[in-house]
DNA sequence: TTTATATATTGACATATATCAATATATGTG
DNA sequence: CACATATATTGATATATGTCAATATATAAA
């Protein structure tokens, strides 16, 4: 048998900064709009700013207002090629989010 | 071989309305101390109010806020014993909720 | 019924957030 | 270079949120 040390039911328990960073992504997440923009994101692997507007029905400003959040959270990560800016998921972070969401 | 009526890579694409609900549970998830209360949750199964206040370091008017905002959400559910509220984890919400995120 | 205790509500305050118009910056094209 | 276009930033505004003191409500005990 495999002796571990368990400190509790669920094997990860998260330290403050932890906490912090996972509410972060969880807040960023939290809102309609950057939930319609994931979602469009997650069906076309990648989408540019210039998409956005009209699906979201938000101002330019308010979209880059948006992406700005979900960059900060780590959740999307972006490139620019010419004029445009290109938006991804970052797999990374939505692991550590569904993990943790995972053991609550 | 069996067909299937997909309309993009994701199998389920949520309404206004659904990403509203969830939106509002992704908020409640947003914020570290709810984060932590959720955690504590998670260990011990249940949890009363008055059991709250000192791991989360806060006064007992923001523990009922943040309980509050947890049931809006539909992320847990209380039950009044006595004195004491209990509060459990809603499993279905979280279904949810995880479903939603691991579409993205 | 009086008293003590657990929780909820109210009110106040400071901070955060979502939104857009106006403007600035960056990049490609003539 | 001058111009057009895509995105970012700034400033303003309205609304939402986290927090606590004070107070109200509910429940048990004496």
């Amino acid at each position: 048998m495999v002796t571990s040390k368990t400190s509790s039911a669920n094997e990860l328990n998260l330290n403050k900064s932890q906490i912090d960073l996972v509410a972060k992504c969880f807040a960023a997440l939290g809102d309609p709009v950057r939930l319609q923009l994931l979602q469009l994101l997650s069906e076309r692997g990648e989408i540019c700013s210039c998409e956005l507007e009209g699906p979201l029905n938000k101002s330019q400003p308010t979209i880059s207002h948006h992406t700005k959040v979900l960059v900060e959270s780590g959740l999307i990560v972006g490139e620019k090629r010419g004029k445009w800016m290109w938006w991804k998921l970052n797999g990374q972070t939505f692991d550590i989010v569904r993990r943790t969401l995972g053991n609550l």
